[in-house]
DNA sequence: ATGAAAGCGCTAACAA
DNA sequence: TTGTTAGCGCTTTCAT
C-alpha cells in the first residue's frame, strides 16, 4: 500500500503528512493553519517551523474535508429566473461581492420560470451542504419555502415574495411604481393603454404591477380591454409580443401607450416597436418596470420604473449572513421593503397637441 | 454523548441510521441508493425496504461527504472579469445549462480585472476541491495556468487566451474580426478613425483586436494618432471616454468614425457622444466588437462584430468534461478557435456625398 | 446476497 | 505547551 502510494502519485500533502514530517501532532498543525496558534499559546518557534514546513511541501488545506468535518461550506446559492437578464445578473455580481468579502462563494441556477427544476436545483443544493441561499422564486406560494425554514436551512426570498411567509425577504414597491407608471401615462393624456406581462401571473412581482397599474386606470375610469392585457410564457416572449404588435398595426387599432413589466419584456416590444416602424411616443408611448443602463441613451431614450439593486442586493446579504450566523433577525427587519423610481425619458413623453 | 443528541438536535438522518433501523449494512444502503443494487445482485425485496425507510426517515444523501470521500464535488468555476456584463453573463447561462445537464454546480466569481483578486479566486476554488474550472484570465502570461496544467486541474481557458499554453482552451478570431471592422470603415470612405480600447491591453482580445484593426489601416497609410488611441482602465471607462469625447468635440477635431472593443466600451461610448449630440454616423461613424442584443433596435442600430457565444460555452464545457472525465483530448482539439461575424448596421454606414 | 472495517482530511474534546 | 483520539458520512475492498 504504501509503496504504491510512493511509487506514483503526487498525493496531495495533508495536514498528517506536514504533522508527521514534523514529528509534532496534527492538532498543532491544525492550530497554526488555521492562526490560532497564539491564541492556544503555542510556542511561536514551532509555529514557525509548522509555517516553514507548509511552504517547503506546498501544503493547501483541504477546505472540502475542513467544511465536512465543521459542516459549513462557505459557499451559498443563487437561484434566479435567468442570471443572463441584466436586472438579475447585476444582482448576482453584488451578491457576489458582498459573499466574497465574507469569503463566501456563490453558486448560481437559473430556474427559466420552471418550477420543477427550480425544486430540484434547490434540493440539489442542499445536497451539496450550500450554507445557505438566496432566491427569486417561481413557485406559487410559500409553502415549500416555510418547510425550508423549519428545516433550518437559511435562505432570503428576493424580488418575489409572498404575503404569508416565515422567511425573510426582500421586495420593492412593485405596487406602487406601476401606479406611477400608469398615472404619468395618464397625464400624457392617453387613455387607450396597454400591457404586456410575462405568465404565470401567479408570480408576486407581476401580480402587483398589474394590479397597481390597473388600479390607477380604474380609479381613471380606465379598463384594458383583454386583447391588450398581453400575457407571454417564458419561453415565447418573442413570438407573442410580436404577434400582438403585428396585430395592432394591421387592424389599425392601436393603444396609445404600453407599460411593459420587466426590462426584457421592453427591450423586445421596443424591438418589435421598430421592426414595424411605430414611432414611439408618438404612435405608441412606451414605459418599462426595471430599468436597464441602455435605455438612457437610446433614441428614444426608454422610460422606466428604477429598481434599487444596489440595495436588494446589499439587504439579501446581509439577511442572510444573519441566519448562516445565528444572529437574531427582529420581525420588523424580516421583510426588507424597498422603494422604487420612476424615471421618465422620452418614450413615454407625448408631444404637445397645439 | 448520546442523550446530548438525543434529546435536543433534529439530527440529520445518516445512511448508518437508516442501516441500523434496518438491521442491514451501510454497504447495502450506500448500494441501494446509487442505484448499484441490482449491479451487485441485491435482492429485490431488500432493495425496497431500504427505498421505503429512507422515504419514511426522509433521508437525503450527504453529497458533501460523498465528495469528501470521492474527491469529486461535482461543482466547477466561472472566472470571468464581470458576470453582469452582457457577454459574461451569457456565457454563463450556457455554462450552466451545460452543467445542469451533467449534474455540476458552478459557481461564478468575477475578478474585476484584477490579477491578484484572480489568484486569489481561482487558489480558494482549488482549496474548495472544484472538479474544474472555466476562466476568462486578466493575466499577462500563461506562467500560472501552465502550473495548473501540472498540477492536475482541469481548467480551459476561453476568450483570452496565450498562445504558448499548454492549457486547453477557446477564442475567437478576434484578429480578423477587427480587420473586417476596419475594412467596412474604409468602405465608407472615413480615414479619420479612433480607437477606443481598455487597458492593460496584454489581455490578448484586446491586443488581437488593435494589432487587427491597424494592420488594415496601416494597410491603407492610415495611422490612428496618439490622442485618438484611447485606453481605458477597467474602474475608469466612463470617465476617460467621457473626457476624451468631450475633448474631441470642444477642440473641433473629431474623428470621422470609432472603433470600440467590447460592449461596454461601445455602449458607453454611445452614451457620452449622445449627450454632446453628436450625430451618428453622420459626424462620427461607430462600430464595436462584441454584439449586445439591443443594438439591433437602437436607433441608429450599432454595427458590430459578432461573437459566437453559444459555441465557446459549448465548446469550453465539452473540453472541460473532457478534462474531468480523465478522457483524452487530441492535439488538434485542444485550442478551439471560432470565426466571428460583422454586423453592419446603421452607426457605421456614412450618408452617400452626392 | 450481505457485512465489517478502513479511511478520505480535518477539528475539538480531553489528556498529559 | 503539545498529543491522543474520536468521529463527521460516505464508499469500497475484502470477507463471509
Amino acid at each position: 500500500m504504501h509503496q504504491v502510494l510512493y511509487k506514483t502519485m503526487t498525493k496531495k500533502v495533508s495536514l498528517a503528512d506536514i504533522a508527521k514530517s514534523l514529528g509534532v501532532s496534527k492538532t498543532l498543525v491544525s492550530l497554526v493553519v488555521n492562526g490560532k496558534g497564539d491564541a492556544h499559546g503555542i510556542n511561536p518557534d514551532t509555529q514557525e517551523r509548522v509555517r516553514e514546513k507548509i511552504r517547503e511541501l506546498n501544503y493547501e488545506p483541504n477546505a472540502l474535508a475542513r467544511g465536512f468535518r465543521m459542516g459549513k461550506t462557505h459557499t451559498i446559492g443563487l437561484i434566479v429566473s435567468d442570471i443572463s437578464n441584466r436586472f438579475f445578473s447585476r444582482i448576482a455580481r453584488n451578491i457576489e461581492d458582498h459573499a466574497w468579502n465574507h469569503g463566501y462563494n456563490v453558486v448560481i441556477c437559473s430556474t427559466d420560470e420552471n418550477i420543477e427544476k427550480e425544486k430540484k436545483q434547490i434540493q440539489l443544493l442542499r445536497d451539496r451542504k450550500i450554507d445557505g441561499l438566496i432566491i427569486s422564486t417561481s413557485q406559487e406560494d410559500a409553502a415549500y419555502f416555510n418547510k425550508l425554514a423549519d428545516a433550518g436551512l437559511p435562505h432570503v426570498l428576493i424580488d418575489r415574495v409572498f404575503s404569508d411567509m416565515k422567511s425573510p425577504n426582500v421586495s420593492v414597491d412593485n405596487f406602487g411604481g406601476a401606479r406611477m407608471a400608469a398615472r404619468h401615462l395618464l397625464s400624457q393624456g392617453v387613455k387607450k393603454i396597454a400591457l404586456i406581462a410575462i405568465s404565470p401571473v401567479h408570480i408576486s412581482t407581476i401580480d402587483e404591477r398589474i394590479r397597481g397599474f390597473e388600479s390607477v386606470l380604474n380609479e381613471a375610469g380606465i379598463t384594458i380591454p383583454p386583447e391588450w392585457n398581453i400575457q407571454a410564457p417564458f419561453e415565447e416572449i418573442e413570438e407573442v409580443i410580436k404577434d400582438n404588435l403585428q396585430k395592432f398595426y394591421q387592424r389599425g387599432e392601436m393603444p396609445e401607450a404600453i407599460f411593459t413589466l420587466n426590462n426584457n419584456l421592453t427591450s423586445t416590444t421596443l424591438k418589435y416597436l421598430r421592426k414595424l416602424s411605430i414611432r414611439i411616443p408618438e404612435e405608441i408611448a412606451l414605459i418599462g418596470f426595471d430599468d436597464v443602463l441602455y435605455f438612457g441613451f437610446t433614441r428614444p431614450s426608454i422610460s422606466a420604473i428604477e429598481q434599487p439593486v444596489d440595495r436588494i442586493s446589499e439587504a439579501a446579504f446581509e439577511l442572510l449572513l444573519k441566519q448562516i450566523d445565528k444572529k437574531s433577525i427582529k420581525p420588523h427587519e424580516r421583510s426588507v421593503f424597498l422603494p422604487v423610481d420612476i424615471i421618465i425619458r422620452e418614450s413615454s413623453v407625448k408631444p404637445l397637441r397645439l
